[in-house]
DNA sequence: CGTGGACTTGATCAGCGTCAACCCTCGTGG
DNA sequence: CCACGAGGGTTGACGCTGATCAAGTCCACG
C-alpha cells in the first residue's frame, strides 16, 4: 500500500535538533546547549535500498548507527556458513554497538526496506562523551540494554514453544511501536516469515503454520505483513501463565 | 579434592596491582601511574558460599563485580517463573553490566562455589573513565563483548543440535582456561549438568546421554566434574562442518 | 503470459523432553 | 559404625513438537 514517502528522505540533511526522533535518540542525553556539538559529529548519508549493507561483518569498526527511517536486520554468518539473524532495528534504534569488540564488526547490518540512517563515528563519541557525562551514562546504558535484549533472546530460544517464540515477539514490536506512538495494536511486520523464523530459530513453515492458527483463534488478523494485535492483554497472559495450570481446571 | 585454599581467601585484600589477575583485568586498561586510582575505586568483600547472591534481581544497580577466584553465574527468572542462566563468569571476567538499565539489575548472581569478587560502585567507574580515556574505550569494549557473547548464545541455541551445543560450551570453557595460562584441555566444570542443562537450553537427562557418548566416543574423559578434551581439533571441526556434507562421502 | 519469490498447507519423521527407575556419594544422626 | 535421606547423576521407554520434504497458491513483475 503506502510505500515510504520520497518526502521523508529529503528529511535526511536536517539535523538533530529538527528531528522527529530526537524524543526517542542521542538528542535525550544531550541538552539543548550542547545539540551542535552532538548535530556535528553525525554523518547523514543516502538512504540505503532493500537488501543492502549498512556495514559489513569483519569491517573494520568504525561507527555505530540510529535507523531514522525504515529497518535494520544485523546478521551474523556462522562458522557452519549459515546466517544468523541477531535482532531487528527501528526508527530511532541504535546498533553498531557489537562491533567495538576486537575493532572488527561481529555481524552485517542490512536493510530490511529502504531505509535512512545516521552514522556516529565512534571515537566522536567517545570524545564528547568525556565533555558531556550524560551521554556517557547513555551510551552505557545503551550498551546494556543491548546486552540485556540479546539475553532476552536466549531465553526466548531455549525453553519456549513456537507460538510463545512468535507471541513475544509481535509484543515486543508491539511496544516498540507504542514507544514511537504509533498503534501498538496494528503495523505492518518489516521482514518476511523466513527472517521471523529465523530470528527465533524457527522453520519458515512452522512461522507459517502457528500464524495461521493464531489467526483461526481470534488472536491475530493478519493481511501479508500487515497485522492486527486482537487482544494485547490476553496474549501477554499467554506467555505468563504455566501451561501445567491449564490442566487443572480442565 | 583440594578446595580452595584458604590462604587464598586473605589475598583479597591485596591491592590491584599485586593482584594475580591483574593482566585480565582493568588494571589492564589503566596504566601504572594510575594503578592508585583504580585501586581506591576497588571494594573487596569476604568471599561468598555457594548458593549466595552477590546481587539479586530487581535489587536497584550499584556496582559491577569481578570474580576474584570461584565462579559465578548470572541467572533470570521469567515472567513464568522460571529461571534461565545467562552466563558462566571465571577468575578475571566482569559481570554485572547488564544491570545499568532502568537503574536495576537484570538478572542475580549467584556464586557456584565459595568465590571471592571485587566490587566497583560504577559511579566511580563513570567517574574514573572521563579521567581515564583508555579506561572508558575499555569498558566500551567490554560491554561490546557482553553484547557479542549474548548474541552469540543465542545463536548456539536457535539451529544447533544439544552436541553442538555442548561442544561448543566447552570449547568455549577451554579458551577461557587457555586466557588464564590454565590447562585448556584439562579442567574442573564449575556447575552441576542441570546448570549446564538450563544454561544451554536442554534437558538435564540429555545433557547426561550426550557426555555418555561423547565419553563412549573417546571425544572427552569425564570424572564427575574433571574433564579431559582428548581432540580439541576435532571438536572444532565437528562444530564447523556441515552435517550435510557428511553423507556425501558414504 | 510466464516466471520467480513469498507464503501456505500437508505428510512424514526424528531429536529431544518427559516420566520413571535406579545408582553413587556424602553428610547427618542414632 | 552403620542407617538413612538428599542431592547429583545415569539410563531406558515413550510421545510430542517442530524440522524436513514436497506440492500448491498467490501475487508482482518483466
Amino acid at each position: 500500500m503506502d510505500s515510504i514517502p520520497t518526502r521523508s528522505l529529503h528529511a535526511i540533511s536536517s539535523s538533530c535538533d529538527r528531528c522527529s526522533l530526537s524524543s526517542l535518540c542521542l538528542p535525550l542525553a544531550v541538552g539543548t546547549g550542547d545539540m551542535s556539538l552532538l548535530n556535528a559529529a553525525v554523518k547523514r548519508e543516502t538512504p540505503y535500498d532493500r537488501g543492502s549493507a549498512v556495514f559489513t561483518q569483519d569491517a573494520t569498526f568504525e561507527s555505530c548507527y540510529v535507523v531514522k527511517s525504515g529497518a535494520v536486520k544485523t546478521v551474523r554468518i556462522s562458522e557452519r556458513g549459515d546466517e544468523k539473524i541477531l535482532g531487528f532495528y527501528l526508527p530511532g534504534e541504535m546498533f553498531g554497538l557489537d562491533g567495538l569488540t576486537g575493532e572488527r564488526y561481529t555481524s552485517s547490518a542490512i536493510a530490511l526496506e529502504r531505509s535512512a540512517v545516521c552514522e556516529i563515528p565512534f571515537h566522536r563519541l567517545e570524545e564528547l562523551s568525556r565533555e558531556l557525562p550524560h551521554l556517557q551514562h547513555y551510551l552505557f546504558r545503551l550498551m546494556s540494554q543491548e546486552i540485556s535484549g540479546a539475553e532476552q533472546l536466549g531465553m526466548l530460544l531455549s525453553n519456549n514453544t513456537a507460538e510463545e517464540r512468535i507471541i513475544s515477539m509481535f509484543l515486543t514490536l508491539s511496544s516498540r511501536q507504542a514507544r514511537r506512538k504509533l498503534s501498538a495494536t496494528r503495523f505492518r511486520l518489516p521482514m518476511a516469515r523466513g527472517e521471523i523464523a529465523n530470528f527465533l530459530g524457527l522453520a519458515l513453515e512452522t512461522v507459517s503454520r502457528v500464524l495461521s492458527r493464531m489467526q483461526k483463534q481470534q488472536q491475530i488478523r493478519l493481511d501479508g505483513r500487515d497485522i492486527e494485535l486482537l487482544d494485547l492483554d490476553a496474549l501477554q497472559r499467554q506467555l505468563r501463565q504455566n501451561p501445567d495450570f491449564c490442566v487443572a481446571t480442565g
